[in-house]
DNA sequence: ATGAGATAGTTTAGATATCAAATATCGATA
DNA sequence: TATCGATATTTGATATCTAAACTATCTCAT
């Protein structure tokens, strides 16, 4: 086998088989990096917030009655551990508040408190307009299939473990 | 306006105009982190090395002259204090070799080693055979319309800054 | 030649991340 | 009711990662 394994257009790959499947990932891969970066690099200049913090306030506002730890490290898929920090650094912010259950004192119930969905609001419609911006290239069509080919991806790549999300 | 700005269903958002957009990235992002913790967990478990490494390699492979650290940080999308650390340990691992060019002092060119080479050769097989599972439930042609419509939304999103990958 | 700006990398501080181990509580059962 | 296994979360160690400040070197117009 030759010092070069894999073709040198830049998102291609080894053999027949899995040529187009591994492409195909590797632009995901860029895709989620150019959009990923430009809203972070937004939040943080006009808003002075972090990323995986405004990922917390908006699974939380989707959610009035609050999440547990683990529903909330399930949605936004990073590890336990990971909420753990975010949340305390956010509830000393104000942002969110927390409670344990009666009914179960291991939980731990998450809210965003008035606060936190004042400076989410204030937010969320300038996010959009950057996410609208990124996809200002493509046809609604284009947006549609792309939306069902992804939703196609997410179901076969969830095959064999148990609905994580939406 | 109500506590829950958003609609229920578990990747919609708000007004009509910027819907399927944001859909859209939020399906993305969740295909994304479901087919990244799949490949991460498996380079841990099968190879006990991490993804990040595992990204250098791969693009190192790709260049048999080497990378400076300012492409291979273009290239992988990530910071360029990140490669400096990323760097740092692959070559105590002995994977890679650094290099100053005589024209430019400035510059360091990173280069496989035949360790690394063998190392990423010996992994490839394993990695394209999880990228192909995970991408199984799909048709060819689905795929094909996939890269494209990624294509287009990697060209949409680059808009306004310049070439930063194949 | 020389100083201003551009370029290439490193360093530093702080925030995310994972993973594994530890803690606490729950539920069910003998 | 003791206890065993399952569940919910935190902790601790380590590794990424970003952004901004800094160092070193290069380029080039004077």
């Amino acid at each position: 086998m030759s010092q070069h394994l894999i073709d040198s257009d830049h998102e291609t790959a080894v053999s027949g088989r899995d040529r187009m499947e591994l492409r195909t990932w590797l632009r995901l891969l860029t895709c989620y990096h150019l959009v990923e970066s430009e809203i972070r690099g937004g939040l943080r200049e006009k808003f002075d917030i972090t990323l995986a913090r405004f990922d917390v306030l908006a699974k939380l506002e989707r959610a009035p009655d609050g999440l547990s730890m683990g529903e909330l490290s399930r949605r936004l898929m990073v590890s336990n551990g990971n909420v753990t920090g975010l949340v305390d650094r956010l509830a000393q912010e104000g942002f969110i508040e927390t409670t344990r259950p009666d009914h179960d004192r291991r939980a731990q119930i998450v809210r965003l408190t008035e606060s936190g969905l004042a400076a989410f609001a204030a937010m969320l419609p300038t996010h959009h307009g950057w996410v609208s911006t990124l996809f200002s290239g493509l046809e609604p069509d284009e947006i549609k299939t792309l939306h069902s080919l992804l939703g196609r991806l997410k179901a076969s790549a969830q095959k064999g473990r148990e609905g994580q999300n939406g």
